[in-house]
DNA sequence: CACACCTTTCC
DNA sequence: GAAAGGTGT
């Protein structure tokens, strides 16, 4: 008997539930359809980049194991019943997605094909917990990460399921299968450079790169990863984002190796389990803000503020080192991101959604769960989000967390030649200092495009019209 | 009067 | 999380 398997965000071998059922039964038909109808949220630059050389590994991955992985391009609710008759498969398995269009079409063909008598199985294969399912007790969805944490604590996670290391694919007509060169996932211009020197998107580099973390940094984990000058953080999001590693076996790998020291760790991954149930449970807060006063805030348009915020020309040096190293690498530290978040979001005022469409395109780790509830989050609009008077002081978070000025000279190096304490503020300096560094402000580095203690207080202000 | 340290306020 | 406004030395 062979099964369908229609892969997505899943591109990997190891805890693969859908794989692992189809493989019991026989031959396995993985397929992979890249949709054509984009949509705002479908994938950003960064990501189609990484999925790129994802889907080449995982396909390589496949071969090796003795299957064939298909490839097509368009809609899946044509091509999958398609393919289901012309290689008269009755049985077709997928890991469950939780976007919101993805539920909407999942479920609509589910259906299709159920009524036509194929047999329809999904599966959890992206998060700790089928998120669906935790709920308070008054059966309504948790607003709040501790409460939520706690229910979620009581449930017991699934075990890993074993790597496949076998597969058998029904032979295939070879016109029936694109290359992943033909899916038109790279850009036309290149401007990868910076991606392609820091990612390796494979299942078996995630691995690696999950060992090692678990290994020589989680000991330093919980002390040590609001520091963007060390590597002390996981950096797995662009790994999980793709599904090249499941984070099932991260936390049980964890739980067996770490015991304590890894709990602040996999809170983290219940932070992602809980922006998932966000999502699922209250899909407008995706482009809307989940508390209601929101809706009125008076946001500003300035164009060109944000030009210079996605630039990195703030004149706030730690912001512009975050924005720099994601527009190089196509990811950001996370203390980072929350400086540059809350600075976009209070300093400038401008709207959380501008930058979490920006966030979306340049990010290899984008999620549109983790981004909607970031944002929010920092935004102050969130359900469980930090108090809106809580403002980043930039200068002061980047001397607390970049102490040595580490991260910004490798990000910003126009002003390495300041002493660890000024490069902070530049902006603050003596001119004589400056003209010792070689620092002409608004020739080679911007002065604040905003002052912080005036930016502060009309953020303030601007609040107090909607509380 | 500078400063370290603590508490309250921002809501 | 940061700033302001205390207190004491």
């Amino acid at each position: 008997m062979a099964s369908l398997v229609w892969i997505r965000k899943d591109l990997r071998l190891h805890d693969h539930p859908a794989l692992h059922y189809g493989i019991q039964a026989g031959e396995i038909l993985p397929v992979y359809i890249h949709e054509e109808n984009h949509h705002k949220w479908s994938i950003g630059s960064a990501q189609s980049w990484f999925l790129h050389y994802a889907l080449q590994s995982f396909q390589k991955r496949i071969e090796d194991i003795g299957g064939k992985l298909l490839i097509k391009i368009g809609d899946p609710a044509k091509i999958l019943p398609k393919l289901l008759k012309d290689y008269s498969i009755n049985t077709i398995l997928w890991n469950r997605s939780y976007e919101p269009t993805n539920i909407v079409m999942d479920n609509s063909l589910a259906e299709k094909l159920h009524n036509e008598g194929v047999t329809v199985k999904t599966f959890e294969g992206t998060l700790l917990l089928p998120i669906t399912k935790i709920k308070k007790k008054d059966g309504n969805a948790f607003k709040v990460f501790t409460p939520f944490y706690k229910a979620h604590q009581k449930m017991d996670i699934p075990k890993p399921l074993a790597t496949i290391k076998q597969m058998n694919s029904p032979v295939m007509m070879i016109e029936d299968s694109l290359a992943v060169n033909d899916l038109g996932l790279l850009p036309a211009i290149k401007w990868t450079d910076g991606l392609e020197k820091r990612w390796s998107p494979s299942e078996l580099a995630a691995i690696r790169h999950f060992n090692a973390f678990e290994r020589n940094r989680l000991k330093h984990y919980k002390n040590g990863r609001d520091f963007p000058s060390k590597v002390y953080h996981a950096e797995m999001s662009p790994y999980l984002a793709l599904g090249l590693i499941s984070v099932r076996s991260m936390y049980h790998y964890i739980v067996k190796n770490a015991e304590a020291a890894g709990e602040p760790f996999l809170r983290q991954l219940v932070w992602r389990d809980f922006a998932y149930s966000l999502m699922f449970h209250f899909p407008n807060t995706i482009e809307k803000p989940m508390n209601k006063k929101f809706e009125n805030f008076k946001w500003n348009e300035d164009q060109e503020a944000f030009i210079k915020w996605r630039k990195g020309l703030t004149g706030y040096p730690i912001v512009d080192a975050g924005m720099r190293e994601l527009w190089e690498t196509g990811y950001m530290h996370n203390r980072v991101r929350m400086i540059a978040a809350s600075f976009l979001t209070k300093h400038l005022l401008i709207r959380w959604q501008n930058g979490a469409e920006w966030f979306w395109d340049t990010l290899v780790d984008a999620g549109l769960a983790n981004n909607s509830m970031g944002w929010q989050w920092v935004a102050g609009s969130g359900a469980d989000a930090s108090p809106y008077f809580r403002i980043f002081n930039p200068t002061l978070q980047s001397k607390k967390f970049d102490p040595n000025g580490d991260y910004i000279r490798k990000w910003v190096p126009e002003l390495r030649t300041l002493s660890d304490d000024a490069i902070h503020a530049p902006h603050e300096q003596s001119s004589s200092m400056l003209e010792q560094a070689g620092i002409i402000l608004n020739e080679n580095y911007p002065a604040p495009i905003v002052e912080h203690k005036a930016a502060r207080e009309r953020a303030l202000a601007r609040y107090n019209e909607i509380k």
